[in-house]
DNA sequence: TACGACATGTAACCAGTTACATGATTTA
DNA sequence: TAAATCATGTAACTGGTTACATGTCGTA
């Protein structure tokens, strides 16, 4: 059952490196566009942890201060690689999701007079949804030319979990506000 | 854009109690079986966030040791609906997604040696997600009998985000295992 | 009589966000 | 010359989990 020592910003960092080495604020800005949508990380995470995974002797930084600016370039070392390899290798926790939006829209029978909360809700909720399945949309080309099928394949789950996550809010404002068709399969 | 000064476990107190009114135990084992799948609770938040909500006036609390065993069965007072009702009409953040097992896939072209990581990451996401599936599947009798069009909204939600899950993640196990196949739309 | 469910709570910890502080370089 | 971007970092806070501590009641 022993699971990887490092928080999981350390694998995404780790992940990151073994592509190609990069200074905290590229990690950043790497993440932002990529595996934002399922897994974020602010600079309050990212600069100590590459502290402490420097410390753990699994990158190792190189100051690049040629032009002046004082930058640090991490790459990972063998030892990263190899924790990198090994975390891959365990099962992962059983996912946790927390989702606002649905425990609003769970106790939306409570707003009484305002009967139009619930499907507000709803409608953003659909919004949100397809705004990011968009945004997804516009990444997929640069990821088919790269050829990682992993990649590719968390990019069109994504894709497809928030189609069908706005096909389902537009078919839940129907049903809740024309009543009556409560039924079906 | 000044938001509830409540945190989201207050809610889902608030939510509840305007159901019927609760213990604590009850309130966790009633989270355990309807939201826990978007939106968890532990003790160690429940006890301390009852408390905050008594002493703003939001709940109020009754002690009830018929029996011997020592219970408090809290109940929402005006302001405490006032507050729900309040919460309710506000949009939601943006959802943030945390997902460790995406994380990993997306990671997988690291695994080098190992090529049957990634699949059975993968795998093990398919599974997860049937059986998660299967499981609100169960609660969807209980929910059309209750007719709260917003709860069922809910469920169904959940059931459908899991079926595409799945599929979408057996999908992606072929395309990895046979390549090749690698264009379409 | 032991075990599982009922019942309440606290303390230590962990992961993550936000706001702050600082400063150089590039570009409009 | 002002604004955007590059670049690094810390401190305070928030939300949440886990483990612990304690005790009753019903039932197998």
């Amino acid at each position: 059952m022993s699971h990887s020592p490092h928080s999981n910003t350390a694998h995404v960092i780790l992940g990151l490196l073994d592509g190609r080495p990069r200074t905290g604020y590229e990690i950043k800005q790497t993440v932002d566009t990529s595996t934002r949508f399922f897994w974020a990380a602010s600079y309050g995470q990212i600069y100590p942890e590459l502290r402490r995974l420097r410390d753990a002797g699994l990158v190792e930084s190189e100051r690049d201060d040629t032009g002046g600016r004082k930058r640090s370039v991490h790459r990972l070392t063998p030892a990263g690689r190899e924790a990198l390899r090994a975390w891959l290798a365990e099962p992962a926790a059983a996912t946790e999701y927390r989702d606002e939006k649905l425990l609003k829209l769970f106790f939306s029978a409570s707003a009484v007079e305002d009967v139009t909360a619930g499907t507000a809700v709803l409608r953003a909720h659909a919004e949100e949804h397809a705004e990011t399945a968009a945004r997804l949309r516009e990444l997929e080309p640069k990821l088919i030319a790269a050829g990682n099928p992993y990649q590719l394949a968390v990019l069109r789950y994504g894709i497809r979990q928030n189609d069908a996550g706005a096909r389902h809010c537009e078919e839940a404002v129907r049903a809740i506000e024309n009543p009556g068709a409560e039924e079906s399969a």
